[in-house]
Order: C-alpha cells, then sequence, then structure tokens
DNA sequence: GTATTATATTTAACTTGTTAATTAAATGCC
DNA sequence: GGCATTTAATTAACAAGTTAAATATAATAC
C-alpha cells in the first residue's frame, strides 16, 4: 500500500505550503525590524490601523487587521500597558470600546515607517513591479471566492 | 500630523496581509476537516510529510512540514503519544533520531485523503487552473528570493 | 587524547492562533 | 414592562509560533 502517490501535491505545489513560505520570506525582515522596537508583527498591524482609519472598536481592528477577537483582547491589553493606545467606552453602546492611537504609538509608527516603505522598495525592486501586482491580484481574488467548499 | 497618507499599502495591498488572507480561505476547510479527526493542519503537515518521504529525521521534517523545531518536537510528543508515528534513536549518531509514520497514521491519511482531494478539486474549479498555477509560480519564485535585504 | 567548536534536539518563556464558553449590554417580540 | 434572542467583548484551555538558552553528542583542531 503505497500512500505516497496517491497524494496530492508536492509541498511546492501545495498551496497552502506556499503561502506559508512566501509569507516567511516577507515577513522575516519586518519582524527583525519590530523586534528591535519591542513590538510583534501583531500590534504593528493593529497600529497601523488605528493610524491609518483613527478610532476603531475592536471588532472593526480584529476584521481590519486579520486577528480573532481572542487575539485581539489580549494584543490591546498589551499596547494599553504599553501606552501605545488608548481605549475608552461607547458613549451609547456600553458592549462596545472605542479605541485610539497614542502620540507614543504614532511616533513608534513615524520611526519604524521609513525603514518598512525600505523593505517593501526592496521586495519591488527586486520581484519585479508587474508581478507584485498579479500576485497582489490574484491573492485578492482567491480571497474574495465564496467561503463554503461544501455546496 | 496627518500619517495616514504616508502609511504605506492599503491592507488588500499589502502583501503580508493578503497571504493572510488568502492561506485563511484555504486552510479554514481543511482545518474543519481535521478538526473532526481530531488533528491539527500542522501535525497534518507532519504526518503527510512523512508518508510521501518515508523515514525522516526531525530536522529534515521541519524544513518540508515549514515548522521551527520548537514547534515540531511537541508535535512529534503528541503524535507519538496519539500512535500516529514512532521514533527511534539514529543507529551512528545519537543526537539524531528517526521518525516514522505508524500503520495507524497511514490509516488517518488514508481516511482523509479522499476529502482533501476534493477541497483542491473544488479549489481549482472555482479558481480556475491556470490562475492556480499563475499563483503557485508566483509564490514559489517569491520564496526563491536571495533572502537579506539588507544588502 | 583533550579542548574547542559545531550540530541535533529539547526546554523555557512569552505571544498568538483557535474553538468554545461566558459575561454584559442591546434589541426584538409579546 | 418582561423575556428570549442577538451582539460585543472577554475568559479559558490548549496548540503552535518565536527567540534564546540549555543539553547532549559529533566532529575538528591541536
Amino acid at each position: 500500500m503505497d500512500i505516497s502517490r496517491d497524494i496530492a501535491p508536492e509541498t511546492n505545489r501545495s498551496l497552502p505550503i506556499a503561502l506559508l513560505r512566501a509569507r516567511e520570506k516577507v515577513m522575516g525582515p519586518i519582524r527583525a525590524m519590530l523586534a528591535d522596537v519591542g513590538v510583534t508583527e501583531q500590534q504593528w498591524r493593529v497600529l497601523r490601523v488605528l493610524a491609518e482609519r483613527g478610532t476603531l472598536d475592536p471588532t472593526e481592528i480584529a476584521d481590519r487587521s486579520c486577528l480573532l477577537m481572542p487575539s485581539l483582547t489580549r494584543i490591546l491589553q498589551t499596547l494599553q500597558a504599553k501606552g501605545l493606545i488608548s481605549r475608552e467606552s461607547h458613549p451609547t453602546d456600553r458592549r462596545r470600546q472605542l479605541v485610539s492611537i497614542s502620540d507614543a504609538g504614532r511616533q513608534l509608527i513615524a520611526d519604524n515607517l521609513k525603514e518598512s516603505q525600505r523593505l517593501n522598495a526592496w521586495l519591488r525592486e527586486r520581484f519585479g513591479e508587474d508581478k507584485l501586482n498579479a500576485l497582489l491580484d490574484l491573492l485578492n481574488e482567491l480571497d474574495a471566492l465564496e467561503r463554503d467548499p461544501k455546496t
């Protein structure tokens, strides 16, 4: 019973693995940069979303930064303890919160924005602008597929 | 000081986020399938690598399944406790181990292979064979870039 | 042969991912 | 109003990701 020939794609033809490897390739240098500042990749994502969109409630932050709520809960606690965000309760709906980035948070982003852009530029140059755009288009298109493969 | 205009790509143009979302789209159904069997996505990757390549040492398993050694250590312990793999020490190098999939492990793969292939087929059909291949090519090409953007 | 260096694996400590359960507040229905 | 139903956020429990340090064995240098 040799199962090896029945097994689906080789790892470099396996989409999940290929996505994982590609992500690691791109994130490695960014993680290294952030480690020097003492924030994780996920904390950085949250800060950037808040800097981009302003005050948001946790549900929208989770959506935009691709984090699940339980993870976000912990991350917001950490960021607040570090003084990088502030939270207040929603004026009319007491279940919700309003989260804002602090001046220190904005400063942290400003301090690392240039290096972040440099890494992006390196990728664009090394990989090619056209290929990068093609890749992003394909990924977004994939993400836009309807959800349920059972139907 | 409005930082929002300086901030790099929108999230749907951010490669790390796009890779994350795409991966979640692809892995969601697979994870659901595996949850029914009681193995995680990572445990499934390890089992498949062992089924494909036969007996391997942990270092090579880690490389092929895209796991870091500390994670793999824990996963191998779990898989052994479940009786899905067996381990013996290397005959000449006592630092190393030799890991093999067990009959139960092979059976688990056999039991889920068809559904796994069905999910792959769904993706190929829904997304398009050509696009899928183009995506895999781009991802592999990205992964093949030299590592260090500092140079 | 012994000391040094390198390699394979594990452990530790902390953060996040994931699913399920819980709490608290709002909404809808009668 | 009172009660079931939704919704926002948190907590709990366990698996995995990540970095650094520890352990054990091999290989190398002298």
